[in-house]
RNA sequence: UCCGGAGUGGCUCAACGGUAGAGCGGGUGGCUGUUAACCACUAGGUUGUAGGUUCGAUUCCUAUCUCCGGAGCCA
């Protein structure tokens, strides 16, 4: 009896005889051969099926396979330098176990609004299953990360009675005879949970209503925001580039099979090392007036402006000390100069745009009350936050790093939708 | 919300205002090393919707819906 193996062991099998279980991904038919491209979820094995090897009934399986079916395949296994995987199954048995009826996503071009209504389906293709993998790895890494670097797992809820952010983009939800909202961010709960636990982080869906329709933007994306007391500015940059030549560095060594499924070009990778440039505003305004963008102080940068600065670089580039007065109010003034924050913005190469956000908090109970008089936010709801403030106050940093965006770097995709099993935007909520 | 682009067999796309075509997928047949295999034959269409101009509209006009790309905002 040939034992039952995952495709992705394969090597350690050479001429043994196993069995694979799993889905028909194409069949090249011959006159007395034919090819059976097969994967299982762990890897893509190519079954040679020879007419004088196998009964006449398996060999005429070749008419009435169809793409997705599900067979049980034994054969022996051997070397194959020119496939992918490097080896081949020698076909003897094949049990079919269900003909898939005619499958729609063809091994062709096909529109992504199409792929989208079918992500059931397509994520059992080639570039979908290898995000997912490449996606999985990033988790893990992010995960393993903190948790070696003396970190507490804190998460976050989901529902919120107020926003974290700006008011604009919130998704609301009943509760009860009450309103909520979906969380934006974690951060403000994390400024809480460092004074109990000192370095924490986490990691889990954000929702934000935003009408955005770009490759950069989900209504709904995952995010890993650490948190540290007594860490300044600088400190959380340090960490910042740690974390992402970590990242990187860890699916280089883990998923270098997926990133040649995705063709990615690894050298760009490969380059991904500390130290990472680090810009002030002030200074990538320079840099922007000098390429001819007409830009002046207190201008956000926008995404023409991010892919700009980064493609002067082959690494990702922090940007640092804005303008106070186009970020968030629990950013810490600059004590050099009020007109600054003391906030980090990260942006990936390659024009992949913003992957991390973050700052030195103000610990100052006044200057935040202030700052939420100004901003018109309702204070009543934020007397928690500011109790952080009461009780012991302490320099503190944090970032946030947006998963897909980071992972649809790695992977070099297109859009941030391929870097979640089901994406959420603005047009779509289906399947 | 604003700006631009696109809606044609299951899928990806063609078609000067004049008989709607091709490739893939499906079906049938052929081929012993194929790499999105190849070759031959075959079935498959109220051209997003509603109006209008015209002898005649896939093509021009108006409205509307959907999708895509970008802007703003952000991870």
């Amino acid at each position: 009896m040939a034992e039952y193996i995952l495709a992705k062991h394969i090597s350690k099998y050479l001429d043994k005889e196993i069995t694979l279980k799993g889905w028909v991904y194409n069949i090249r038919k011959s006159g007395k051969i034919w090819f059976l491209i097969f994967r299982d979820g762990t890897e893509f094995i190519q079954c040679v099926v020879l007419k004088n090897d196998v009964s006449e009934e398996i060999f005429e399986l070749k008419n009435t396979l169809t793409q997705e079916s599900s067979l049980a395949i034994t054969g022996t296994v051997q070397e194959a330098p020119r496939q992918e995987a490097g080896y081949e199954l020698l076909v003897k048995n094949i049990e079919v176990i269900h003909v898939a009826e005619e499958y729609p996503i063809a091994l062709k071009d096909h529109g992504v609004d199409f792929l989208m209504d079918n992500r059931h389906l397509w994520l059992r293709s080639r570039l979908p299953y290898a995000i997912m993998k490449i996606r999985a790895e990033v988790e893990k890494a992010c995960r393993d990360f903190f948790d070696e670097r003396d970190f507490t797992l804190v998460d976050s809820p989901m529902f919120t009675p107020n926003a974290a952010e700006g008011s604009t983009t919130l998704f609301e939800a009943k509760y009860f005879d009450r309103k909520a909202y979906l969380t934006q961010s974690g951060q403000l709960y994390s400024e809480a949970a460092i004074m109990a636990l000192n370095r924490t982080y986490c990691f889990g869906p954000c929702f934000r209503a935003e009408k955005s329709k770009t490759r950069r933007h989900l209504t709904e994306f995952w995010m890993i925001e650490p948190e540290m007391a007594f860490f300044d500015i600088f400190d959380d940059m340090d960490l910042a580039e740690e974390f992402v030549e970590y990242l990187v560095q860890r699916a280089l060594k883990n998923c270098r099979r997926e990133l040649e499924i995705l063709d990615r070009d690894i050298t760009k990778l490969k380059a991904i090392q500390r130290p990472f440039p680090r810009i002030t505003y002030d200074e990538a305004l320079e840099l922007l007036t000098k390429k001819g963008f007409d830009i002046k102080f207190g201008d956000d940068l926008g995404a023409p402006h991010e892919t700009a600065i980064a493609e002067e670089y082959n690494k990702p580039v922090m940007i640092w000390r804005w303008p106070a007065e186009s970020k968030a109010f629990y950013m810490k003034r600059d004590p050099e100069d009020e007109k600054y924050v003391l906030g980090v913005d990260m942006i990936a190469p390659e024009g992949h745009g913003e992957i991390i956000g973050g700052s030195q908090r103000e610990e100052d109970i006044n200057v935040l009350l202030e700052r939420i008089e100004k901003e018109d936010l309702p204070k009543e709801d934020f007397e928690w936050f500011l109790d952080i403030r009461r009780y012991g106050s302490v320099p503190h940093s944090g970032f946030g790093l947006g998963l897909e965006r980071t992972v649809g770097w790695i992977c070099g995709t297109h859009h941030v939708r391929e870097c979640i099993p089901w994406p959420r935007t603005m047009g779509r909520l289906k399947p």
